[in-house]
RNA sequence: GGGCCCGUGGUCUAGCCGGUUAUGACAUCGCCUUUACACGGCGGGGGUCAUGAGUUCGAAUCUCAUCGGGCCCA
């Protein structure tokens, strides 16, 4: 069993990706004896391109589902692809050099698909090469008939239920991808406008938007302004248009700005529809869905948005409407995909109704880790304004299943038995209630949404002939989609099934790059998790992930990090090496405590602790805690303590020491592949191959062994440790080879078993009874602030104070009789020895030796 | 404009339900090839705990304000 000198990972990763047998995470349906553990993972969108924010996510969820597997769940760490979507048209329309409109909707809808799989498989590559013990039994592809006829299903389900309805209502719209978009799609900017000052009947206003004059349905001003009273209740004509406008009081007018007057239009901004809600105001649409003037423009029909602007403005100046201009700084909503600056229409559009209260409750029963992130869906879940928008005008998603009667008008919608359907394709197979067997299909097709929000019911079994799990243990998602993923999937789940979709939910933080900011192509400080692996390794980009930062917080990518997690391995690997050759001729079988030595029981006593720990760390999800626990105990306690201690057993002749070093470095490498398997899944696999049967990943978490947590046993060999360290040191001070012997080492304290003590000093050791020939003398005073502050309160000060003032000696003298006197302003003030910490120096009684203090254990070197 | 998070040696961070000398990593400097590891070991230097005020015997820790940064949203 020859281990090689250095651990190569990119020999070793490959080996055990290819070779291992995936069906070990596979989760068991059939199995009711484990409790289960179902992860909803997000399924990503198939960019192509498994970027490193991805990463983290998928790091966290499989140090979970590894970790889970090993305590013994059923654990589902199930893989979808979120495919549906305008990015992936984008791409198609780009690399085939058309627009949607030039190819037939089946072949645009081929074209999306076939890209899409293509970059699943791509993706899946990279999974698979950073080790993510993903159940690929359980995976799902949303834009395949058997998942996104449940997305129909749902829509159905739903509209039965009533919460589902069709209605003329204001969307955002983007003129140039010519569809509606959700509030989650619109990102805001801020620019430079220009504020216009008109004269308006008798009144003057201020708008930035001139060229929805035509749209005009009212003038607002604040009730309170006094310029304005009289005006309230009377009407005003629209100038270049002519209709007449009511003029209307609202609190929410802003008397400073511009005028203190204000157009509403249906609808310039969000704050016009809420106008039009509240006032009951007639609805005029000035742009059509191209972008483009309607009739009621007029002379401006036909004009796109920019091209009326400068018209009227133009007109407005001429007639003598337009007085002034001043530069305003603006945020205009743009469309996320393109940059257009969206526009508020009112068209028909499927709905869905929110329920808040019921989200809310909902929320309430999820375990929210960090807790702190429930309060940005409760703020968003309480300043909802409008229903939830399902309709898009685009080609690459699932379709809407309606049909519209040509003869009465009515919608049917497909029942679910003929489901997957694409109304577009295919005739209803029943007549309408009227009788009419000719149809309308429904072309809009369904928000992505709508398919991602329901993986929560997919993955535990929704619609299948398997029992039915909700709700799944654990939602693992990034902070920026609470507002959008995790609030609909609560949303659908309520609504479908009556249950939380997820126990909890673990939301992880952004990926920043070097420079502190989000990763981004514009920034151009992305880092690709291909380049982590290939230039170190997956495991060490796996301990990136675990140690850079808490759950939730934002964690910066930095390059020194995996150069250090890679260091560790190779530190762990020169451990395990060691170890390893002291280990070949060893026959694993259980030792009683009795024949262990103290420096064995002291490092098993902080296994188990270490164990301890980090068993409640992955508890709560804390990877950074338990990953730098294993990292402590590896390299401070094991590494350059244990081993150094035990090096002269290991080499020596006493057949009972020997094994009992090897008994304690076998269970300890034991330990350590396990605790290490959930982060580094390659590595910890080569660890165990060579001293255990099967793969790590199929082992049972280490237990605690509470009898081996000792007290007593950890101080002795802490004492142990500190004498060999400062003998270590001391020769290290003076120039001296470490395993130069010394003439004598004396020890004045309680030690029993001197073997190792020996081994790591290479010098003769003697425990002495009672106290040295030399002098301890009191050097300082310590006031212990945590016993005389609650004590004494106003006064502690002035005892600090008058407790520096005296001798040390006269202190300790007292101190050991059992009371020590303070004078304070004139009085004698009693103090519990207790209250003050005594220091002390050891002082050379002329001997040719040297004292080391360790730990108040005076140790005398003889040279 | 609102919400959330965060300001600790050069850099990143632990501590933050108050209590002796503020943790660790990286970087830096010095020494050391000692039968696992120089991708190592030992040691050193380096901190107004963002700023100001308050509560308290005592504040990195609690409160308020100010300044700065990040994210989400309007």
């Amino acid at each position: 069993m020859t281990v090689p000198k250095e651990y190569d990972p990119h020999i070793i990763e490959p080996k055990w990706r290819d070779s291992w047998n995936m069906s070990m995470y596979h989760f068991d349906w059939q199995d009711n004896s484990r409790p289960q553990f179902i992860i909803d993972t997000p399924p990503p969108y198939p960019t192509g391109n498994f970027h490193i924010g991805n990463s983290l996510n998928w790091c966290y969820i499989d140090f979970v589902a590894r970790y889970k597997r090993m305590c013994g769940y059923n654990v589902m760490f199930p893989q979808g692809w979120d495919c549906h979507g305008l990015p992936t048209e984008v791409k198609v329309e780009e690399i085939h050099g058309i627009t949607k409109n030039e190819v037939p909707r089946e072949d645009f809808r081929k074209m999306c698909r076939e890209l899409t799989l293509g970059n699943i498989e791509k993706m899946k590559q990279t999974m698979l090469d950073l080790g993510f013990s993903t159940d690929w039994s359980n995976e799902f592809v949303t834009m395949e008939p058997e998942y996104f006829s449940k997305t129909q299903r749902s829509f159905r389900k739903m509209y039965d239920m009533g919460r589902l309805y069709q209605s003329d209502h204001p969307v955002n719209w983007c003129p140039r991808c010519e569809t509606a978009i959700a509030f989650a799609e619109v990102e805001y900017d801020s620019r430079e406008t220009k504020l216009n000052y008109l004269h308006f009947d008798g009144l003057e206003i201020a708008t930035t938007r001139p060229e929805l004059l035509s749209a005009c349905v009212a003038v607002a001003i604040n009730p309170d302004d006094d310029r304005y009273k009289e005006h309230l209740g009377s009407a005003v004509r629209v100038p270049l248009f002519g209709h007449d406008v009511k003029v209307i009081g609202d609190k929410e007018v802003d008397p400073e700005f511009g005028t203190g007057v204000v157009m509403i239009c249906t609808f310039g901004d969000k704050q016009d529809v809420r106008w039009w809600i509240e006032h009951g105001l007639p609805l005029r649409k000035a742009i059509d869905k191209n972008g483009r003037m309607t009739d009621i423009a007029g002379k401006y029909k036909g004009l796109t948005i920019p091209e009326c602007k400068k018209a009227i403005i133009k007109d407005l100046e001429t007639e003598g409407y337009l007085f002034e201009q001043k530069t305003l700084d603006q945020n205009v909503g743009m469309c996320w995909r393109c940059d257009t600056p969206i526009e508020i229409l009112s068209e028909p559009q499927w709905f869905i109704k929110i329920d808040n209260d019921e989200i809310s409750k909902a929320a309430n029963e999820i375990k929210w880790l960090p807790e702190y992130m429930k309060v940005r869906l409760d703020n968003w879940n309480n300043t909802m304004e409008w229903d939830w928008c399902i309709s898009r005008q685009r080609l690459f998603a699932t379709p809407i299943p309606v049909w519209y009667c040509k003869e009465c008008g009515k919608a049917m919608v497909a029942k679910e038995e003929w489901m997957p359907i694409d109304p577009t394709t295919e005739q209803p197979p029943e007549a309408c209630k009227c009788g009419c067997t000719i149809f309308e299909p429904e072309e809009d097709v369904l928000d992505t949404w709508m398919d991602s929000s329901i993986t929560a019911l997919h993955v535990s079994g929704w619609l299948t002939d398997h029992e039915m799990r909700l709700p799944t243990q654990l939602r693992p998602q990034g902070h920026d989609i609470i507002r959008t993923w995790a609030f609909y999937t609560i949303l659908r789940s309520m609504a479908i099934q009556g249950k939380r979709p997820w126990d909890s939910i673990l939301i992880n933080g952004m990926v920043l790059g070097e420079d502190g900011h989000k990763m981004s192509k514009s920034l151009g400080n992305v880092i690709s998790p291909e380049e982590v692996v290939s230039e170190y390794s997956a495991d060490s980009f796996r301990q990136w992930a675990a140690i850079g930062g808490s759950p939730g917080s934002d964690i910066m990518f930095r390059w020194k990090d995996v150069v250090s997690a890679s260091r560790f391995f190779a530190k762990m690997w020169s451990i395990y090496r060691f170890s390893m050759s002291h280990l070949e001729e060893y026959e694993h079988s259980e030792l009683d405590v009795s024949e262990l030595k103290v420096v064995d029981k002291w490092l098993l006593s902080n296994l188990n602790r270490l164990i301890a720990s980090v068993t409640d760390s992955m508890d709560n999800y804390q990877f950074d805690e338990a990953f730098k626990a294993v990292r402590g105990f590896t390299w401070d306690v094991l590494a350059d303590n244990y081993i150094e201690l035990v090096k002269a057993r290991l080499y020596g002749d006493d057949e009972e020491g020997k094994n009992a070093a090897r008994y304690t470095l076998y269970v300890t490498i034991d330990s350590l592949s396990r605790l290490l398997a959930p982060f580094a899944p390659f590595f910890a696999e080569e660890m165990f191959s060579r001293i255990g049967e099967g793969s790590v990943h199929i082992q049972s978490w280490p237990e605690v062994c509470e009898s081996l947590i000792d007290d007593d046993i950890e101080s002795s060999g802490e004492l142990i440790k500190e004498i060999a360290g400062n003998v270590r040191r001391y020769k290290s001070e003076r120039g001296m080879a470490l395993n130069a012997p010394l003439e004598k080492i004396e020890i004045y304290g309680d030690l029993t078993d001197l073997t190792d003590v020996l081994g790591a000093t290479n010098s003769p050791v003697e425990v002495m009874d009672g106290e040295p020939d030399f002098e301890h003398v009191p050097v300082d005073i310590k006031p212990n602030m945590g016993v005389i502050g609650p004590k004494f309160r106003g006064q502690a000060k002035d005892i600090i104070n008058a407790l520096a003032e005296e001798n040390p000696k006269k202190i300790a003298d007292e101190a050991a009789k059992g009371k020590i006197t303070v004078r304070l302003n004139g009085d004698v003030l009693e103090l519990d020895p207790e209250c003050v910490e005594i220091e002390k120096e050891v002082v050379s009684a002329g001997r040719s030796v040297d004292v080391l203090d360790v730990s108040g254990v005076p140790v005398v070197i003889v040279r």
